[in-house]
Parts: structure tokens; sequence; C-alpha cells
DNA sequence: TATGTGGTTTCATTATGTGAAACCTTGTTT
DNA sequence: AAACAAGGTTTCACATAATGAAACCACATA
């Protein structure tokens, strides 16, 4: 949702402004409404929107007279999610926890204090693809936003923190940087987060960090369910599963080089 | 003053003609490397990259210092996949036919003459994700590059026709403009369009267009098998599930409206 | 210590983006 | 039909912001 970007890279930023812009919107958009919606002068926000449609940045629909995120960032973001997610590596272990648990799985990745989800494997219905995977979600009440927020560094967390909009979406939802705080704390020492029911009643999940060698929360894995499938004590069972998943997921991030790196010439 | 033909948007478009660069290189790359690959600058790239990655749309990493796509095209593409093309609408149709007929489905779409893929069903590995979706392909030697150029407009078939790089990738590939403008008048008439090994050796499918009800070619479909498990006959076959597929899918597309349009607001 | 390669910053120059306002175009009201 | 309004496009004088040659820095390797 409204996801509020530094500004200030000159004419590149105020363009990709526009392209979130748009993208926020989350169905095809009039000029007029894109002039209310931004800061920016009629003019300059017209040229720009041109400038994105010609390169394919958005879609312009003459029939509907509306403009809507474009095809050539489906391209791109293939490109990303091969190299700059973890998605890829972890998708044989993530595979295989799926079938071991026969639950929903989702894999995120932390994403200037918002949870981006990398990958999901549902029980129910096998196939998920950008459906799920691209969608953002928010940090202070999933299992996997606050599995990454415990693991990191005090001043990446101060952002997250204050990024944060603590909407009470349910009564369970913890609506306080200080209540979050602590509860990352007894999530720092345990290793494993739960979301219990603090995002949507009737839905809850253990989730896990996957940290670098270093300790940083690179992404993090969940298993969710709903209470009438199992309950916090059946979740917990499956802590182990979940958290060896995890930390054989680090050890291949790690030991993960490019095909074909650039490297120094051996000796 | 006049000019000769501008190439780009102005920064915009050398800006994303960057991020481009760095995603065709299919891994991370160094500054360097750009550098021999953009006609660029050097203090010009640098200061594009410097923004993109500051915007997030590429990632640095400096234990490696290279720049890969970043996380935040993920999130736009998902806007993009969602709004910008077929698949969503085409999901259920896809699902149904990959049931019925037990083969790897593909959805297309036409970008820029080349073949985008925006969903796929893959009869042994039900799981596939960004890893598909989102990859291109070329239009002159694939079924559903080849049901989506005959279907254009004459203006747009010769763009698309001298876009085509006409590799010869296997001894079935058609290799000039004019074998494959004769191939377009058959497949317009046919209503479908084979891959006869024209791509990879023994890999062939059948593939149809999924038409605006002003004939044009919004996407393709297609079901592709190997030689080993099938022939161009028992593809043949298929052509019925494949195009009743194929026009609902037009249909719906058709029919579709973005939930809650903003057609009249004034209360 | 020299030498080279890869990366970052400077600075004068001007191309480029900017934005108020005028101007079309299309659809609606009187 | 005329008048109006809203949405969209273009103009133009201006100043910001992009440009690119070259200098500079950092860190390797010889």
């Amino acid at each position: 949702m409204g996801q509020i970007r530094e500004t200030g890279d000159g004419t590149i930023g105020k363009a990709l402004q526009v392209l979130d812009l748009v993208a926020d919107f989350g169905r095809p958009v009039r000029f007029a409404e894109l002039q209310d919606a931004s800061p920016l002068p009629k003019a300059t926000l017209y040229r720009h929107v041109q400038a994105l449609s010609n390169q394919g940045m958005l879609r312009f629909d003459a029939a509907t007279q509306t403009y809507a995120p474009g095809l050539r960032l489906v391209r791109l973001a293939h490109a990303a999610w091969e190299q700059s997610s973890l998605a890829p590596i972890a998708r044989p272990f993530v595979d295989a926890l799926s079938a071991e648990v026969g639950e929903t799985i989702h894999l995120a990745q932390l994403d200037h204090g918002q949870v981006l989800y990398t990958d999901k494997r549902n029980a129910t219905k096998p196939i998920e693809m950008f459906s799920q995977a691209g969608k953002i979600g928010p940090g202070y009440c999933t299992g996997v936003g606050k599995a990454m927020m415990a693991f990191l560094p005090e001043k990446e967390l101060q952002r997250a923190l204050s990024a944060q909009s603590y909407h009470p979406h349910t009564p369970n939802t913890l609506t306080t940087p200080q209540a979050l705080r602590a509860e990352l704390e007894t999530i720092r020492r345990d290793g494993v987060s739960f979301d219990r029911e603090e995002h949507e009643p009737g839905i809850i999940c253990i989730a896990a960090p996957i940290l670098s060698k270093h300790g940083r929360a690179i992404g993090a894995l969940s298993i969710t369910t709903s209470t009438e499938r199992k309950s916090l004590e059946d979740l917990a069972q499956l802590r182990l599963a979940l958290q060896s998943t995890a930390i054989r997921i680090a050890e291949a991030a790690e030991n993960w080089q490019f095909p074909s790196q650039p490297k120094e010439t051996q000796p």
C-alpha cells in the first residue's frame, strides 16, 4: 500500500515514483487520478507517464484511457527474482518442506520494512505464480515479518519499526512499536516467531528467519494454517522441520556463487 | 533545433536502458562490465546506476561489488502481471486445459516482437513461478510467437518481422522474413500454428492465438511436448481443446472489467 | 615504490526537465 | 445549436539537473 520511497534521485526518482503510484492503484488509472495523487505538476507528470509508456514500463489502454503497469516489468522481474531473491536457491528445500508438512509455505524477504513474498507453496491449490510472489505484506503482524525484523541490526530495525502502520487488523495485532520490540526480543531468543491471528482472524503461522553467517536475516520461511485445521501447539511441533529447512537454505545461500562468476583467475 | 532521431526518452529512457542492460546480463555485474556494454559515458552511467540502486530497482552487493536487478521490480511486476497480462483471466481455463491434456501449457503475449511467457503449466513439475513467467523467447521460431504474429496488423507485423534474429536454432528453423511471412499466411488461414522442432530439437508444439473481437492477437496459448512422447499428428488432435480454450479466454478477456471501475463518480 | 585497473568526484557547459498557462478535444449542460 | 466544463496536450521562457572530460582515489599486483 501507500509506499513512501525517497524521492530526490532527480528525474529518475520522480519517474519511478510515478511508476509506483500507478502500481499502487491496483487497477488501471486515468491521468487525472494520477494528477490528484501526485505532487508533480501536470505537465511534468504527463511527460513522465508518456516516457514510461513509450518504454513499456506502463501500458496505456486507448479504449479506457487508462494506464497500468507494463509487461516490461514482468520481464525485468524475472531477472530480479532469479538473481536478487532467495527463491531459486530455496526452491528445492521449500518443495521438500511443503511435501513433508502438507501446509501452506511462504518464503519472504524484507524490502524497506515491508514483507515481500518471493515464493509460496499451497497445500490445496498447487499452482501459485505472480498472483502470490511479488505480493507485499506488513512486517509487524506477520510471522515472516517479525522473524526478519527480530534479526535486523538496530539502525535498520528502528527504520523498520517506524515504517509500520500498526493498524489493528485483529484484536491480537500488536499495535505499538514497544509491544513489537518486546515481541522481537522473545523471537530473537526463541529463533522462531508465531502469528497468533494477528493479521487475519483464523489464520496462524510459525515462521523462522533465514540467517546469514553474520546473523543477519536475509529472508524468512513460514508454515501457515487455519485455526480450524491446527492449533498453535500443532504448529510448534513443526518447528524442527521448519528451522532445519531454514538453516539449510541459509547454507545453500552462503555457498551460492552465480554460475560462471567472473572471479579472479585461479592459480 | 532540428536534431537526429532520438534513441530514448531522455534521462528516463537512458536509465531504463541501464536497467535492461543489467537484467540482460543474467548475473550480477561489475560496474566496468556495464561500462563496456553501454554507450553512456562513465560518469553518467555511474550516476544512473547509483540512482537505480537507491531506488531499489538495482541491488548492489557490497561483498562482490556487483549489481543485480532489485526486488522492487518483483513488487512492481506483481501489479503488472495482474493488470496487464492475460494470465489472471486465463488462469482457470489454462488449469482446465492442463488437466485435460496432461502436457505442458504456455500462455504468452507479444512484447516488442518478442514472446513473453506470462503463465505456464508443466505436466511433470507442478510448480513454476517467476522461473518461467517473465521469460522471453523468440517470435519467429516458437508456436506462440508465430500464432501471434500471424494476426498482427501489417504495420506492426513489419516491425516484428524485422525485429527477429532468424538464428537457425535447428535445421527446421525458418531463417528468412519471406519464409516466415509465408508461414504466417498459412497460420492465419488455419487458425493454429505448429513448432516443428524449430526452436529446440525434439520439442514440438501446437499453438493458437487468443484474438480480440477485432481480430487482433492479444496473446497465445500452446501445448508443448517432445517428439518422444507425441507426434505432430498427435498434437493436431488436441487442436479443438486448444482452440476452444483460446476462444473462451478471449471471451473472458473481452468481458473483463477491472473490479470497481471508476465509471461515473459524481454523487 | 611503481603501475594498472576499477571506481568516485569535480566542474564548466548546456542540454533537459520544469511548470504556468494557453490550447485543443470531447462530452455534457442549457 | 451554443456554451460550458473537464480531461488531456502542447507551448515557451527559465533554471535546474544531466552531462562528460578529466582529475582523483583506492587498492590491488608487479
